[in-house]
DNA sequence: CCTAAAAAAGATATCGTTGTCATTGTAGCA
DNA sequence: TGCTACAATGACAACGATATCTTTTTTAGG
């Protein structure tokens, strides 16, 4: 690391022989500045290699174009996807992204974001689930001096930001499909409770299994708590009952990687004696035998949206973004569901 | 979101009866305050709930208590590692991390990763492989103002600063496992060209059959590139040949997955037919049937310790670490690879 | 009790920008 | 020509902390 005096705006001025006042337009792109001495300007910055400093802009500004993501330990393809989604919108703006990792249960929950908003010095903030579950740390960034977007299901949006994808949906379709493919002995693998997403999904099960008039058999609903072992555990169970489903949903991909695994350590047979459905289209989705079929949530477009969103706010004049939205999801066909035999 | 008037630390030094210097000794820990004094700052601070202000904190000092983390595209569950990492460092601490993905490949990479710098202005940043192997952005990163810490190879320890794996002795020691079992005949399959693990990796394979005077049969080294695909690909070729080798070294673990979905695909029996290693350990390792032997990098710590490295650099009076650290691989053994028959 | 030294606290300059308001320059029009 | 608008530019304050230097208070020793 080399340690270098500082360019500041002042250099530039006296290089290029105008006020500061003139070099802050120029970089901010304020249009009262005529072409010549804008060319004049922008010479010099480049000969000096000039960047303007960060904190001295956020503080006259109250502009720190720092946007927070907090989540809790979610499933790692779902996190690289917010990311990356986040990036994505982050991309060709000033606009970073810092990170935070937080226990949705811990009992100061709201110190710890207070603490990380105020020590990253943040404008703008976005919360995954099931963070963005949380009614008390909702109540507390009401009342911050900060821009609050969900990744949430649409149904706690008394924020005006969100994004947000329609689980209960899916998950009635990926049923149908199911239905349609002659099952009618139809079993579920329960998502961690404290996710609302879970719920959801079980919902959408539900309803479609009352549409087609298919009544539910509780033997065959399994706890679970979105993990592979949970999904391992399930399939215990339910290898051990006489009558069985002929058909498993899955409410995320890991569970269903449990499922198989512990199918074929006991020699049965995936698809053939039991077909399988996950959720989320992670890797594992396409990488595991059978591959998946599941349900694709656009998470990064989601993410992407969030910050959009946030950003709209902080500056009206760029771009508009509609606050809020649901993205629909997607049935991903592969090996693992089949046709009743 | 709410809009209200911010404290300032004068609003603080009001309330106590005594100077913003007092205050500003009292937030920063520095020990001439008397105690009595330290209580009445401290009870003013909480009362108004003053939380310092970041811009004019780092514009003054500094310091930006902001690291960043530069990645390409890698695997995710690597990049969730990393991070979690990074985090777990500056938990605790008043750091935090901001995040940028950028092409290893573009030729503006000095340019985008310069703008990053000052954007987010940040005091520290931790390079991730491939771009740690970036000469050209390493000499560009040395005349900035800023500490770069690497997680990298130690080969290009030119800086001060890294954390990295021995790719080249982990690979070795698998290899000496599966020869222990038995095996003769040994495939390779090839990481990516562009990642100097690669080349280790298939070292360490190289070295370990050389020393126990097994010739190395070239139509069983396979290209690969990290993906799946390739891996799939891979298997392709290798079931093609009439001589086979009784067990494949995966350079990572998704290679190793993709070669399993072949061979299941094709009638053959993993591992069986076939013993396979991979490498990383990543979810799929544990999830995939059969779970895969594989080698097992303490990301996680080495994300950390480059972070702390980084940190205790710009804060010196801060717990001392050790400015560079190899950390040891562990063989995490698992089903997919067995006695030879 | 006095004095010197050390500890505690304060006054004020300063960091590098942007905001506000004032000033200058220029084009358009009667 | 003279006047009005409006565009272009500039001077200087302000943001909210920390750094430097000074002053006041306390402590210790004789």
């Amino acid at each position: 690391m080399a340690n270098m005096k500082n360019i500041t705006i002042t250099d530039v001025a006296k290089d290029a022989g105008v006020s500061i006042k003139t070099v802050s337009r120029v970089i901010n792109q304020e249009k009262e500045v005529a072409a010549i001495t804008r060319e004049k300007v922008l010479k010099s910055i480049k000969k000096l290699d000039f960047k303007p400093n960060k904190d001295a802009r956020g503080l006259r500004s109250k502009k720190s174009f720092l946007i927070g993501i907090v989540y809790d330990n979610p499933n790692k393809y779902y996190l690289s996807d917010i990311q990356s989604g986040a990036l994505k919108a982050c991309a060709d703006t000033n606009y970073n992204i810092v990170l935070q990792e937080c226990k949705y249960k811990s009992k100061d929950i709201n110190h710890v974001i207070g603490k990380f908003i105020s020590n990253a010095g943040l404008n703008g903030i976005v919360l995954t689930p099931p963070l963005s579950d949380n009614a008390k740390l909702l109540d507390y960034l009401e009342k911050q001096n900060i821009f609050v977007s969900l990744i949430a299901p649409p149904t706690l949006s008394k924020f005006e930001l969100w994004a947000s994808g329609n689980d209960e949906e899916a998950a009635m379709a990926m049923t149908n499909k199911i239905i349609a493919l002659g099952h009618k002995k139809i079993g579920f693998v329960y998502g961690h409770k404290d996710h609302s997403a879970s719920h959801q999904r079980y919902y959408g099960f539900h309803k479609a299994l009352m549409d087609a008039d298919i009544a539910i058999n509780q033997n065959w609903i399994f706890k679970g708590d979105f993990s592979f072992d949970s999904g391992y555990k399930a399939a215990q169970s339910l290898f051990k009952l006489k009558s069985r489903p002929s058909a498993l949903f899955c409410s995320n991909d890991s569970m269903a990687a449990g499922v198989i695994k512990y199918a074929y350590q006991n020699n049965k047979s995936i698809p053939k004696d039991l077909s399988i459905t996950g959720f989320d289209d992670s890797m594992i989705a396409e990488e595991i035998w059978p591959s998946l079929t599941t349900v694709r949530q656009p998470v990064e477009a989601m993410a992407k949206h969030a910050i959009e969103c946030i950003i709209s706010k902080i500056d009206p004049m760029s771009h508009k973004v509609p606050f809020s939205k649901v993205f629909p999801a997607e049935i991903i066909t592969r090996e693992s569901l089949i046709k009743k035999t």
